[in-house]
RNA sequence: GCCCGGGUGGCGUAACCGGUAGGCGCGGGGGGCUUAAACCCCCCUGAGGGGCAACCCUCAUGUGGGUUCGAAUCCCACCCCGGGCACCA
């Protein structure tokens, strides 16, 4: 019977009663311990790449080993299918985005299942389904009402290649667009923002609490910016009726200052600018606005240009001393007050201004004596602070806070550097938000009944940058739901990162038609216990879901106790090729349907999780499919008896008890290694225990013992290797090896009875000897000695020093 | 500049708590099977040296120091690679 294996003819077999068994389908009332295993929203871009693949695989491997270990299992798929490619298609070949992406789902799904990916379809959800549409535009006003969204007009990111405007967290830190890589520049538009600030306080602090990876939580961390400090008001001589406001950090060095600084936006810059400098800072402000964002953020350029003297002069409330105002472009309307106190003693940044401008100096933190840098940011005694003098840092701080209170001349504040998510685009293929404006009731909701708003298909797409929304009056001449008279529409659409921000809730019960979903629900499968995704994510996606969970929970829409959506996050690494990563546009993409015609699926999933370590990232140059290809095809001809040796029924041996010990010791090693997600290895110890089964065959092995040993493995192998694990098992045991039990090791077995003892002379290793596990420390000392290697070093000496550390190894020292 | 990761054979990686550095796989070499090749099976494979041999010795985890009986692992300094943040007052 030299039957090769077939994976092509079996995974299609596996993958067909997968589906038509609902093997992976749960249900709330099941009453196993509820698990959820998710991975990040995919956007559906066409066939599987490389990166899905290894996604797919940690996610699908998760879901079928907490299966077999006794849970129910929630292990949904969607597809986060709004967004521009859909409609840049549309736009080159007219063909509706609906088309276009449904198209491309049913590729990506077939992908999905040709890996041998398992999920509950039924739960599978859309983005631009009506039904979900209709959910958004819910939850867009439950938040409208409760005040979490809001219509602003601010100076907007557009981004000339997307022809819409972005969030903040879509502008990388050079200033281009995080997804077409275009310079992003200012707009003042009047757009809708959703208030993620009111809960900045709470995304900060609920970090600590969660199960992710410390760069996901720094990054956030460092997103949301929070600094304390204090604002306070300085008087503008000369006008009583105006006063400047400032916000610091720093109130204990507020001594030091010796000038103020606005930004050329700041509201008062034309009522402080005297007659005589009005042309040079009209000048210096009409610099600054035609200066590029980029440009602008850049720490480069001489300081002398910088800047600009206002001619007016402010107080500091402090000690009542006369300061100058200027304006400058490093300091940012959109950050506290728009206007700071310059303190160059403390602030390595005013410092350089000072310098620049012959501005005064003054220290007001005793440097440490071998200080020989400029500005002092460290800790130290307050010096020239009248009052303040001598306390430390962090006291002197508190002290000035409490000051400006008492006199009631300012107030401890607090800022962060998150600002609020806009959430408008100028886009088609997108939820529409749901407002019609009237020139008498204003911006009015759509009401409930009438929802979902959907974009109408008959719309022609050209290549003007403009949505067509905007050209089509059926959509957009609209009654007003308030007056019934003349109203418009709201042509733009949300930012697809709403679709994202929830859609995780809404896999716990699809099927609500009265709500998005059942709180009840959320409360069964919430949090997800597991969530996989690209580290590319760890702001936007990361941080939006959170605030959408908790601003859910505030409207009553979600749980009040829930707070946040995922208790573990993984972030897995990238798959590169040669150095660089795959993409499309470098044209190095090696494609998934290749390698799964050459070795099929398992082949190509053990190849994931051998290649390294998940978090890693790995290059596929390097990545040994031929490896896991030739493993599996071993463990089939050792599984089908298709290996020379001589294996037969006998009373249990020595040999076989080692056998049986040493299948214990791989429970126990991959179990572990599941656990802590370090597959590379479990794949490394299944393979070196194949080849010891190997060797057993061939030495004689007694039939029963080998069964067991085989029959394990491939239970430890079932959640990576699905299909050839399913065949082995129904054809030798029958049934389902993903409805078995997970292995369980019997630790007596497990552990080593023999052991190799090394024996070091001055920490060089001069000897093995094989000894009990379970020696004393006296025994194994007196082993070492004895050793013939031993004596002939030591030659005579007495040991100066022995180290017995049993059962493992024995230093002498001499 | 600051904050995280990471530098181990020809290559990808392993060594979990300071205790045999190199397990697994790729690649390479040798042998078997075969008319032949592929597949498959077995053995060898860090560098250098010694021995007829079983074996033995020395060196080796980015570099330089340190702690320790003992360091890939801990500490200090430095170099290189990757990532994040970077006028946020």
């Amino acid at each position: 019977m030299a039957e090769a294996y077939d994976f092509t003819a079996v995974e299609r077999k596996w993958q067909e009663r997968w589906a038509s068994e609902g093997t992976y389908e749960v249900a709330q009332d099941d009453p196993r311990p509820a698990y959820y295993v998710l991975c990040m929203y995919p956007y559906p871009s066409g066939r599987a790449h490389m990166g899905h693949v290894r996604n797919y695989t940690f996610g699908d491997l998760i879901v079928r080993h907490r299966t077999m270990n006794g849970q129910a299992v929630l292990s949904p798929i969607g597809f986060d299918s709004f967004g521009l490619p859909a409609e840049n298609a549309a736009i080159q070949t007219g063909v509706h985005p609906r088309t276009f992406t449904d198209a491309r789902i049913e590729e990506l799904k077939s992908s999905l299942k040709a890996i041998g990916a398992v999920y509950d379809w039924r739960r599978e959800i859309r983005s631009h389904d009506p039904a979900y549409i209709r959910w958004n535009q819910v939850i867009f006003k439950r938040f409208l009402e409760a005040g979490l969204a809001y219509r602003a007009m601010a100076p907007v990111n557009w981004c000339p290649g997307c022809q819409t405007v972005l969030a903040n967290e879509q502008v990388l830190a050079d200033g281009t667009c995080e997804r077409s890589g275009d310079v992003v520049t200012k707009r003042d538009l009047e757009q809708w923002f959703f208030r993620i600030t009111h809960y900045a306080d709470e995304l900060l602090a609920a970090l600590d609490g969660l199960d992710w990876p410390e760069r996901v939580k720094t990054m956030q961390r460092n997103w949301i910016g929070r600094s304390e400090g204090a604002e306070f008001d300085l008087a503008v001589e000369g006008r009583p009726d105006l006063k400047l406001r400032v916000f610091t950090t720093r109130p204990d060095t507020s001594f030091g200052m010796t000038y103020a600084v606005l930004a050329p936006e700041h509201p008062l810059v034309a009522e402080l600018t005297t007659a005589d400098r009005r042309p040079d800072v009209e000048a210096f402000v009409e610099r600054v606005r035609r200066t590029s964002e980029i440009e602008r953020q850049s720490t480069e350029g001489p300081l002398e240009k910088r800047g600009v003297f206002t001619g007016s002069h402010v107080a500091n409330p402090f000690n009542g001393r006369s300061i100058p105002v200027y304006l400058a472009d490093y300091v940012l309307m959109g950050y506290g007050t728009g206007a700071i106190m310059a303190v160059p003693g403390e602030d390595q940044r005013d410092w350089d201004f000072a310098k620049a401008y012959g501005l005064p100096i003054i220290r007001t933190v005793e440097p440490p004596e071998d200080w020989e840098g400029e500005a002092y940011t460290g800790d130290g005694p307050a010096i020239n602070s009248e009052w303040l003098d001598g306390l430390e840092v962090a006291a002197a701080k508190q002290r000035a806070i409490e000051w400006l209170e008492e006199k009631g001349l300012g107030v401890r504040k607090v800022n962060y550097r998150l600002r609020d998510w806009l959430v408008s685009r100028q886009r088609f293929w997108g939820c529409p938000i749901p407002i019609v404006y009237c020139a008498d009731c204003g911006a009015v909701p759509v009401p409930d009944e009438e929802l979902p708003v959907l974009a109408p298909d008959d719309v022609e797409f050209r290549p003007t940058g403009e949505s067509p929304l905007k050209f089509h009056d059926g959509f957009r001449l609209v009654k007003c739901p308030s007056c019934g008279g003349e109203g418009e529409r709201e042509t733009d659409t949300m930012d697809t990162f709403v679709d994202s921000s929830w859609y995780f809730l809404r896999f716990c019960d699809p099927w609500a038609t009265d709500e998005p979903f059942s709180p009840a629900a959320a409360e069964h499968w919430m949090p997800v216990d597991q969530y996989i995704g690209g580290i590319e994510h760890a702001i936007l996606h990361l941080l939006y879901a959170r605030f959408f969970t908790k601003a859910l929970a505030d409207v009553g829409l979600a749980p009040a106790g829930l707070r946040e959506p995922f208790s573990r996050l993984f972030t897995q690494g990238m798959v590169r090729l040669g150095g660089t990563r795959m993409s499309k546009s470098k044209g190095n993409l090696v494609s998934p349907d290749e390698v799964l015609a050459e070795v099929g699926a398992d082949a190509l999933r053990l190849s994931h999780l051998f290649a390294g370590p998940p978090a890693d990232d790995v290059d596929w140059e390097g990545v040994s499919v031929e490896g896991c290809f030739r493993f599996l095809n071993r463990l089939w001809r050792l599984g089908t008896g298709q290996v020379d040796g001589d294996i037969g029924d006998r009373a249990e041996q020595d040999a076989d008890v080692e056998i049986e010990r040493a299948t214990h010791r791989l429970i126990t090693k991959v179990d572990q290694d599941y656990g802590r997600w370090s597959y590379n290895t479990a794949v490394a110890a299944l393979m070196e225990f194949t080849n010891t089964l190997y060797e057993y065959v061939r030495s004689g092995a007694r039939r029963q013992t080998l069964d067991e040993a085989f029959d394990t493995a491939l239970l430890l192998l079932a959640p990576m290797a699905p299909h050839m694990t399913a065949e082995l098992w129904e054809r030798r045991r029958g049934g389902r090896i993903h409805a078995m039990s997970w292995p369980q090791a019997d630790p007596e077995l497990a552990r080593l009875q023999k052991v190799m003892l090394i024996v070091q002379v001055n920490g060089k290793v001069r000897d093995r000897i094989a000894v009990d596990a379970d020696i004393s420390a006296e025994d194994a000392e007196a082993v070492a000695l004895a050793s013939p290697r031993v004596v002939e070093l030591l030659g005579g000496r007495q040991a100066k020093k022995v180290i017995s550390r049993p059962p493992r190894l024995v230093n002498v020292v001499v």
